[in-house]
DNA sequence: CTTTGCATGTGAAGCTCGTCACATTCACCC
DNA sequence: GGGTGAATGTGACGAGCTTCACATGCAAAG
């Protein structure tokens, strides 16, 4: 994560059809068409370049954000400069809420992978619209508690499986969520992550993490090429249980 | 900790004053008295004896509970034989509503550390509950969100975090929540938990925990006693910090 | 088209823990 | 009081990563 963020940018709301945007988020899935005019009233949209920070651990919270298009990463920092990337945010996923609803400072930073447009709500307003919103509440309860489990995940494999186990698995899952289909069981990832990134991704060094997936390679379960990657998920999700 | 689990005796409620047990809860601290007086009708209560399952990972998940008195571990099994604990669960604090929300099989295994009394409540009953009254689902919203943080936070210490630095992070967790203070600054803890489930803790082995343990009461940061230890809590938090 | 900087590829050496193999202590039970 | 099983204490050894130290490649900047 090396260049020093140009300049924060945040540009001012484009003009966008905001109605459109909201409904196709999972989270206001199911509300009415008078509670989504609502809601267009009490949002604003940002625009984040590439590598910029939308906000960092230790802040105070006092905006909730929607991903409208782009990704980010939510990366927590140690002692030194190491860090560990705690989730990747695409279009639709909601964050930032934790640190609204128990007023606590922000758990980790959150920075833009690519540009990336992002609705923001903030604090009051946020709180406003779970008490006029029935099933608000209940849905955000949700999205919650997936995290929770995904979380959880990751402990145990932390825990549980060794490096090339746990990279495995990773790969699996970028394929399933970002990955386009090819012939013969082929999956294609357009990959925006250096192997840094990666390792950050599953508690290891770049180095080790490099090593690795020549490992793969070698044992043609994967292709690397320049911007994306190939992997063979079959084969591959395979490696995600018999580990240590 | 030892006993080895008599019979899964499933004994029916006792007789016992629940309105008196919900408004104890933290969830239900708000709630009004007729709410109070729904939640009992929708309740039931269940007494487990030390070492009993309450569920398994795996299991499809139709209950909710709330501990009314006892402890609990929350595990997760991996490939052989191997446990890391997720959590412990103690008086006033809420489980398993994660396998209701989603409808997906129960993430992980929770078993009574001693004579533990639940509040038990259905998946029907509880979507209904969350429906008809207002600021629950909420109130559920920030329960979820700081355990979503404690997680978080555990990931970041195994990633961040060597194995002595995790322990002593871990003895002060205990002191801080179960913890008697004495004189000097240390703290007595009357420990439930075996060296073993104190690794499963904090991801390592019983061996690696005995050695730390030890090297502790060398340094005079900590007291080994049988059913109970004392530390010293201040010096032992500054080791919280400095690893790897 | 060279420079500069970062991503990537690779090997050697070392440290931390886990694994294994016992010894010791304690509690409970016939 | 000796037996049985679990929790605890300890050392030897090795596997798995990290650390360190470079080499190479590539892309944007001059």
């Amino acid at each position: 994560m090396p260049k020093p963020s140009p300049k924060p940018s945040l540009k001012p709301s484009p003009k966008i059809d905001r109605r459109g945007l909201l409904s196709g988020l999972e989270l206001f899935a199911q509300m009415t068409n008078a509670e989504l005019d609502r809601l267009v009233t009490v949002t604003s949209t940002r625009l984040y370049a590439a590598r910029e920070v939308v906000f960092r651990e230790g802040d105070s919270g006092d905006e909730a954000f929607a991903v409208v298009y782009g990704s980010l990463k939510v990366i927590a920092s140690g002692a030194d400069g190491q860090e560990a990337m705690l989730a990747l945010m695409g279009a639709g996923e909601t964050f930032g809420e934790l640190a609204i609803l128990d007023g606590k400072p922000r758990s980790a930073t959150v920075a833009a992978l690519e540009p990336t447009l992002l609705l923001v709500v903030d604090r009051l307003r946020f709180h406003a619209l779970l008490k006029e919103t029935p099933g608000l509440a209940y849905k955000a309860l949700l999205v919650t508690a997936s995290r929770l489990r995904r979380l959880s995940e990751r402990v145990e494999d932390v825990e549980f499986l060794g490096l090339p186990a746990r990279l495995a698995k990773k790969l699996v899952e970028l394929a399933d969520r970002y990955g386009k289909p090819e012939s013969g069981g082929r999956v294609r990832i357009a990959l925006r992550l250096s192997q840094r990134e990666l390792g950050q991704l599953v508690g290891a060094t770049r180095e080790s993490v490099n090593k690795n997936l020549r490992l793969l390679v070698q044992h043609q379960l994967l292709e690397l090429h320049k911007g994306h990657l190939i992997i063979h998920a079959e084969q591959l999700r395979a490696m995600a249980a018999p580990a240590r």
